[in-house]
RNA sequence: GUGGCCAUGGUGUAAUGGUUAACACAGAGGAUUGUGGUUCCUCUGAUACGGGUUCGAUUCCCGUUGGCCACCCCA
């Protein structure tokens, strides 16, 4: 809603500039989501919606805002996110919040308070909404991001863990897109201390070789060294105990049947023992998506991850509850569909334009034109502007097949003139028949179109 | 948090240590005040911010902010 103010003639002399208030833009990192790129949005969002409808998954939405310590417990103090990367901040009236860095401990939450384990289990939700970290941006990288996910809580099954990965990549088919599943297994808590105990003893010796930064993960988190970029790491991993060498026998063959069950359905994957997440919760499976590609470069974004996670419900109060879950990450699915299509979408087709002349020409085109909404064309109009030039100009960009031009004299007749804008053609027809004689006429245009 | 590159209208690009910062697209208005596509005309609109060097800075230097990219980490 805005003002157009007339041009005024500024005097000489006349003082030109009222000091105008700084522009504002939008907060570092979080971006708008513009009409023009709503097309991409929307498919991936109508994807989502389909895929998740078709596998039985309903939909939750949670809030954007949880008490602080719901991430610190779920996520792991310990982590990156719940360390330096949160949102955080005390309410005034005391109560410690933060937005939301990912959603499965929100999910998580919502299952214990709300009972659902007195649902058929396992309770399968789906999510779609935008996360919060503090992190410096960079490509595919946004302080607010987008996340589709799944959670399937309250059973361990193998199975399980397969459909979840299974959907991730039908997700990606169904847009397009080529993906591959890295999978791994960390097993329970216990063999990854064991694991993790190894790897401390395997790269200790080599410590005078690190970087300063990985040397502090050696001592912090040693898992995280797996997944460091320094050739100098890369090339000691080669000879590195592997977790699946430490997994408990019944961790090992839920694993194995994970895999089966994924050649069952013929998702590609592609083992990496050396996969392991950032975040505390995972237990068991953990997988990751990545496009399928030659370019090794690529490998820095994932377009999606998630696994098991068997203790994080109890971990929340509830009871001892396993669950499985990933999630999606569409800012980066929407970057691969707007540069893999050369084409824009095509704009959204216009049956009739309606355009007006004068003042009772303009109230009747209010009318006209609910008249055509309502009985199923596709409407437009201008009804701002006074020229008909221009609202020919703009009938005519939108691409609609006819206009309807209502003025004085129309209104005076009972009229409207019905404008071809292909053949350029128009006639006058009884303002009582205009909608009957445009179904008409469009019948008509369809029929020539197709022979 | 660390590093590299960068910053001119809404967008994409020019230019310059010295009058009024150019062009294209987009936007607004117009070329017989009742008719679109082509064409033509007019208008709107920018040197990110703050310091410094200089007679003079949009141009050179420093800082800040922001952007892009990489690291870290993740989606």
């Amino acid at each position: 809603m805005s003002i157009t103010k007339k041009p005024v003639a500024k005097k000489p002399g006349e003082a030109t500039s009222k000091k105008t208030a700084q522009p504002l833009s939008s907060v570092r990192g979080m971006r708008d989501i513009l009409p023009a790129d709503q097309h991409y949005w929307r498919k991936a969002f109508e994807a989502a919606q389909n895929i998740c409808d078709s596998y039985r998954f309903d939909r939750i939405e949670t809030p954007i805002l949880e008490e602080t310590p719901l991430f610190v417990r779920g996520v792991g103090k310990q982590t990156d996110i719940v360390e330096k990367e949160m949102y955080s901040f005390e309410t005034s009236g005391g109560d410690k919040v933060t937005m939301r860095p990912e959603n499965t401990a929100a999910i998580c939450r919502s299952y214990i308070q709300h009972g659902m384990l007195n649902l058929p289990q396992p309770v399968k939700l789906w999510y779609w909404g935008s996360m919060f970290r503090h992190e410096r941006p960079q490509s595919g990288r946004y302080r607010e991001f987008w996340q589709f996910g799944c959670e399937m809580l309250g059973d361990d099954d193998a199975v399980v863990d397969a459909q979840l990965a299974l959907l991730a990549w039908k997700y990606m088919q169904s847009l397009g897109l080529d993906t591959v599943v890295h999978i791994n297994s960390i097993g329970t808590p216990e063999s990854r201390l064991n694991y993790r105990n190894a790897l401390v003893a395997y790269f200790r010796p080599k410590r005078n070789r690190m970087s300063e930064d990985d040397k502090k993960r050696l001592l912090k988190n040693p898992l995280r060294l797996l997944d460091s970029k320094d050739p100098v790491i890369m090339e000691m991993k080669m000879e590195a105990p592997q977790i699946v060498d430490w997994l408990d026998e019944s961790s090992k063959n839920h694993f194995m049947h994970v895999l089966e069950y994924l050649d069952e359905v013929g998702v590609p994957y592609q083992l990496d023992p050396f996969l392991v997440r950032g975040l505390d919760y995972y237990t068991r499976t953990v997988f990751e998506l990545y496009e399928a590609t030659d370019d090794q470069n690529q490998h820095q974004n994932a377009l999606g991850g998630g696994g098991r996670y068997d203790g994080l419900i109890e971990i929340l109060g509830g009871k001892e509850t396993p669950a499985a879950g990933f999630s999606i990450g569409i800012d980066r699915v929407v970057s691969l569909l707007k540069n893999r299509e050369t084409t824009p979408p095509p704009a959204e087709e216009i049956d009739v334009f309606v355009a007006q002349l004068g003042e009772s020409g303009r109230k009747r085109a209010l009318a006209l034109f609910e008249e055509l909404r309502t009985s199923g064309f596709k409407v437009a109009e201008s009804f701002s502007k006074s020229s008909i030039k221009t609202q020919m100009d703009n009938a005519n960009r939108m691409g609609a097949k006819w206009t309807i031009i209502i003025g004085q004299k129309e209104v005076l007749d009972g009229t409207v003139i019905i404008r071809d804008m292909d053949a350029g053609t128009q006639e006058i027809v009884d303002a009582q028949k205009m909608a009957q004689e445009l179904k008409k006429k469009m019948i008509q245009k369809s029929a020539e179109s197709i022979s």
